[in-house]
DNA sequence: TGCAGATATATACTTAGCTGCATAAATAAA
DNA sequence: TTTATTTATGCAGCTAAGTATATATCTGCA
């Protein structure tokens, strides 16, 4: 049990640490309770699994990832395909504004390779 | 809850029916103790995570197996794909600043939904 | 068919452990 | 120091786990 435990205690700390947000900012999204969410990040309790289901939204990863170990957690550092999945959710104006964002990011890129391939001759 | 539940109880009614094992069988294997196994497969309890972790062994699945509908994942919109593998050619310091605005946007929504589900109860 | 034995599944009952609330302790900010 | 913010802990209540037992389902035989 305490190795399970352990392991989604530190994935849960680390997501934490990626959003950079206190506990009270994760718990008031996903409902869970600010004070059982520090037993599970200290590893002192094994986590429900509709616990760890609400934390999983939160988070935007599959409930499997909590129990990856450190070796895959780079995977995890890109949750980016469940961030797509998710763009489709979103109300349509936010969805072309995003993309509008998005193209200009990428015709930015494109100009500067432009440039540069002049540059080079 | 329920909901989870019943997927849970129906993937691993499935899982042994493919292995053509009685619940006897399962428990002796696994650890998890025949009525508890029961109590699982009829969807009346959420099993803990230590108990999914030795069923999904004697299973030879992931955990993450348990949590998955049948239903084939729907197709994402091409066009956004593609944009989206792009993105991975951006500068790092783009990139980031990208895939805040789009967390922010996801995270926007995720509390209107929040604030939905409140106020329907 | 009907019965006996065996096997398979479901159901009490107690115990252990997670959850949720309230609050304390620790840390940061002014 | 005082106040605010963040994190940790004590305790009551609820639910899953584990054990024993009951019910259901199957099998062979007369």
């Amino acid at each position: 049990m305490a190795n399970t435990v352990e392991l989604i205690a530190r994935n849960i700390k680390r997501l934490r640490g990626l959003k950079n947000l206190s506990q009270k900012e994760i718990c008031a999204c996903s409902g869970v309770p600010q004070g059982q969410f520090s037993r599970i990040e200290n590893g002192k309790v094994e986590p429900s699994v509709s616990t760890l289901e609400k934390l999983a939204n939160v988070f935007e990863v599959d409930i499997s990832d909590f129990f990856k170990t450190n070796e895959v957690e780079k995977e995890l550092n890109l949750p980016l395909m469940q961030k797509i999945k998710m763009l489709d959710t979103l109300a349509q104006d936010e969805q072309t504004a995003l993309f509008k964002i998005i193209d200009l990011a990428l015709a930015n890129k494109r100009m500067k390779d432009n440039l540069q391939t002049l540059i080079a001759q």
